[in-house]
DNA sequence: TTTATTAAGGATAAATTTGTCCGATTTATC
DNA sequence: GATAAATCGGACAAATTTATCCTTAATAAA
């Protein structure tokens, strides 16, 4: 569905808005300890999300990554967007290249609902949320 | 959403279903060619599923492939699943390896509907009908 | 000012997926 | 029996994704 690297940006998006209440800076150190995920590949994916400003980055001593807006008004759609591209929103289900209503590939339209339904849920489901479960403990970023 | 294999897996599995009526076989170099895709690579994938028993080949001159069943009684759940294993259905959104009801990632039950809602589609959408919008020519297999 | 800590970023390596090549085998036809 | 057409299957190669290493730059505190 996801590749590894938005799988990995994703849990570090939400152990962030989780871990980050009060402005508190996130080091990648902790990050990727938290979500179990490879130290130097998390950077980069973190570093992406920085430069598509969705997370801000500080440097130096006690430096690390917060997020560029209140965690209830970024949804899972800008994080996957960010990552994998539109490809989960827009590309064909068999992988051609032009694929829409006037020239479908066979399973088009029935693909068309179903990514809606996707793109509606990413796009409806916010960080503040998904921190939340965290916080409870009804949720978990590994295992 | 589905591996490169896959893709050609299912497209090859429909232009089988619509080529091959009346139980004439269908070349590798036929599907490759109408499907717009590697032939040796193609011709691995078609193996795969010889093995798993939903297509038949036949060896020779004048061998080629044909559907182990009516078109209408294979469904693309079973292609997806011999080609990419039950990931598709079953595995967390996140990559959890143990991701359930009782121990969920953070995604886990905003996934779930949908993913239901795949698999109930991939399980009732038969060769047959895909099969007859590409004979129709209201469906295409590439471009 | 030095030191420790932290992110940035380039180069490289490992793993996986995708794709190619080629000889062996099977089968129909001449 | 020879030949041509077709799949099988193993080895290999290329491309992509995932992961690592290392140097540089920035910042806070001692």
């Amino acid at each position: 569905m996801f590749s590894k690297a938005c799988e990995y940006g994703i849990k570090a998006m939400i152990y962030i808005a989780q871990a980050g209440e009060g402005g508190r800076l996130v080091s990648l150190k902790e990050i990727a300890a938290e979500i179990q995920s490879p130290v130097a590949f998390t950077a980069k994916i973190l570093q992406l999300l920085s430069r598509e400003g969705i997370l801000l980055s500080t440097k130096g001593a006690f430096g690390g990554f917060q997020l560029a807006a209140a965690a209830d008004k970024i949804n899972l759609a800008e994080i996957v967007k960010a990552i994998d591209g539109d490809r989960v929103f827009n590309g064909c289900g068999l992988g051609l290249k032009e694929c829409n209503a006037l020239k479908p590939c066979p399973v088009h339209f029935k693909f068309a609902a179903f990514r809606e339904q996707l793109a509606d849920m990413l796009q409806t489901t916010n960080l503040h949320e998904l921190a939340a479960g965290l916080k409870k403990g009804v949720s978990f970023l590994y295992r």
